[in-house]
DNA sequence: CTGTTAGCGCCTTCAG
DNA sequence: CTGAAGGCGCTAACAG
């Protein structure tokens, strides 16, 4: 109910800087018309005019009525007369009226926002993410606010401090490949503010996390990679400091050692995530005395700039070389061969993480529970490992 | 100096929901240690206890000072002894203080917020643009709220008012491709709340732009097809409520009369975004009697769209028809052949969008001036319209 | 049904 | 240098 509420009959305040103002006023006395009048009053409260958006006083005022009143008519009270109801109604739209959230946040302690950090948004997969936590949002009435951290712990952490700043109520987060250091996420904990990890999620802090079986994922990859026949599986893997990387590296190992595949270090590379330092790796691989005959990368983007030097230097693919990716991003499809990738319920990712984030904000802080959940991936095989 | 603070000093204290609490307290007598204490202690203002956040007022307690000078040491006024100042500092940081913006927010009138309302952020465009945007807002203190609309029209009205109500003092605004009515936009200037269109803009509202040349970016693009030896080019533009598809099929047109090309009607298609209905339009395409030589998508996601069709179809490219598209998006390096574009100066549009917003809230509204501001675009040649 | 009072957390005069 | 008081806009008791 509420929520319906807030989502259509959300009105604004937003106040200005120092600007010459218009402000709207009903003149006390005896002026109960419904006509609306502007007209030009100084602001004796502060030495600067400064721009005025319509507030409940300013229709009070008009209608003769009490800010209360006004404020119960707004937020569709039951103990409003009717009649008194529609004119309030109609003044606030004849005046352009917004609820000004900032106050109202202010009073409830809460903002009816939950904050949204992602490492990126450029690749696909972030922005689907976030897709879904806001399709969830919305039906819930929360407002979403969303701050990409660029890869930078730097940044992740004044991006917290503004989240905390701006009082969410709660936080989905997403690690960037060099944080190694949790403090300014622990700070939500301690202050009970429900934090909900996904993706790149990090196990020193016991809170809700939404993944995808990494481990699975990449045995699968893996596997296919030596049913079609593959023996030298590369693997370019993420940092460690990624609980995802390690996951997916394990599962890479664990399908070499079940079908009795030596595990050769010198062809698993763990790299940052920059693509540039990708392509040297690639190439390191690719000019190896005894070159592996398949590639596993940790993602899509690594994966494709692994297919395009591999294209670049004329291998044929897949037979001297497969490639296989994770995620199934937007460009995998596009690329010539196709991508073999482990696909993600991308969308799904969200829906979930933003769904256990509102349990915890509906429910005591007593009642948490760190549960994580895994999502299924699928592999999705195209030309890049089989020919068409 | 001030926004450098709120970036680094940003405290925050959202509230909760129902939950139990833990409030801080330094019992009014004689606690002027330095010793951090919390204790428990009953929240009698309200029947149920609720989540509590420290405050300045927290802090005042424990050190006997009184709000006021608590609120000047921590935003750095002249005025305070060093020793106090230097006292309020540590306990905040010790108690995880942090500043609660609604407050500040509320009491100054403005938010120190910037809204973003892009119709979508799955292709590459947007999310570069927010970058290049946020880039700008974060050097100038401000936060930015991204909302995204779905390419819905409904959506966007919900958005803009979501803006209103969270009091952003600016917004930059690319439409969705459905919208014809700009009422939810003319209430920002009717507020006086400076409004900065990009990329989709609307020529309705009176207020800065900025946008690439798509008039000269097309017609290079059309010119680079009749320099390759095309001379049947087809033109898959968007629809014409978009001020920029208006001005790319303008651009297209013109180049042909430039080189005495008629302009055949048959090999014009407006339509509405929607990749699937481009499939049905490029296969119409490919169906006529005389098919077209060329053509020329409104973007680039039309364009690889269409080149997926082509290839499935067994058609050379770009022997048989070459394809342009525009924005040089991610995916059009990675297609084969790759794909002939116009690049625009994606992050620019979104720091130079940000920079005029600033400049909007930080003058006289009568100053403000609609300036339009033209960035320039680039052909990029690839595979798909000439030969390696 | 409606008016009055108080308070959300902070900053900003106005007085010491 | 510091304290007291008032207000930002709104909602929520508490009286009529």
């Amino acid at each position: 109910m509420k929520h319906c509420f807030q989502l259509h009959d959300r009105l604004w305040v937003s106040a200005g800087s120092r600007m010459r103002e218009r402000s709207c006023n009903g003149g006390g006395g005896a002026s109960r018309n419904s006509v609306i009048v502007l007209r030009v009053v100084p602001n004796v409260l502060t030495p600067f005019m400064k721009r005025h958006q319509v507030t409940i006083i300013d229709i009070a005022r008009q209608l003769n009525l009490s800010k209360s009143t006004v404020s119960r008519a707004l937020t569709g009270h039951a103990s409003v007369k009717e009649e008194t109801r529609q004119a309030v109604l109609t003044l606030a739209r004849a005046l352009d009226y917004q609820r000004n959230m900032l106050a109202i946040n202010l009073s409830s302690s809460q903002s009816k926002t939950i904050g949204i950090i992602v490492p990126e948004f450029v690749t696909s997969f972030f922005p689907v993410v976030i897709m879904g936590a806001q399709e969830i949002a919305d039906q819930a009435g929360y407002t979403v606010l969303i701050c990409q951290s660029n890869e930078s712990y730097e940044t992740e952490v004044a991006n917290a401090r503004a989240m905390l700043a701006n009082r969410v109520d709660g936080v989905l987060v997403s690690l960037t490949r060099e944080t190694r250091n949790f403090d300014h996420l622990a700070v939500f904990q301690r202050k009970a503010i429900p934090l909900v990890f996904f993706n790149r999620i990090c196990y020193d802090i016991d809170v809700p996390k939404v993944v995808v079986d990494d481990y699975e994922g990449a045995f699968k990859a893996t596997e296919h990679l030596i049913q079609v026949g593959k023996r030298r599986i590369a693997h370019l893997a993420g940092p460690m400091s990624l609980y995802i990387s390690r996951k997916r590296l394990e599962g890479y190992k664990d399908a070499l050692r079940k079908h009795n595949l030596p595990i050769i270090d010198d062809l698993i590379i763990s790299y940052d995530l920059n693509l540039d330092r990708a392509k040297i790796y690639v190439n390191y691989l690719l000019d190896l005395p005894e070159p592996p005959d398949a590639l596993f990368a940790v993602n899509d983007p690594t994966a494709l700039e692994a297919l395009k030097i591999i294209k670049a230097q004329g291998l044929s693919v897949p037979d001297q070389i497969a490639v296989v990716g994770f995620s199934n991003d937007y460009g995998s499809s596009l690329i010539e061969p196709g991508l073999t990738t482990i696909a993600q319920p991308t969308r799904d990712i969200g829906r979930v993480a933003a769904q256990l984030l509102l349990e915890q904000i509906d429910s005591e802080t007593t009642s948490w529970k760190p549960i994580t959940r895994v999502l299924k991936t699928e592999l999705i095989v195209r030309g890049s490992t089989v020919k068409p």
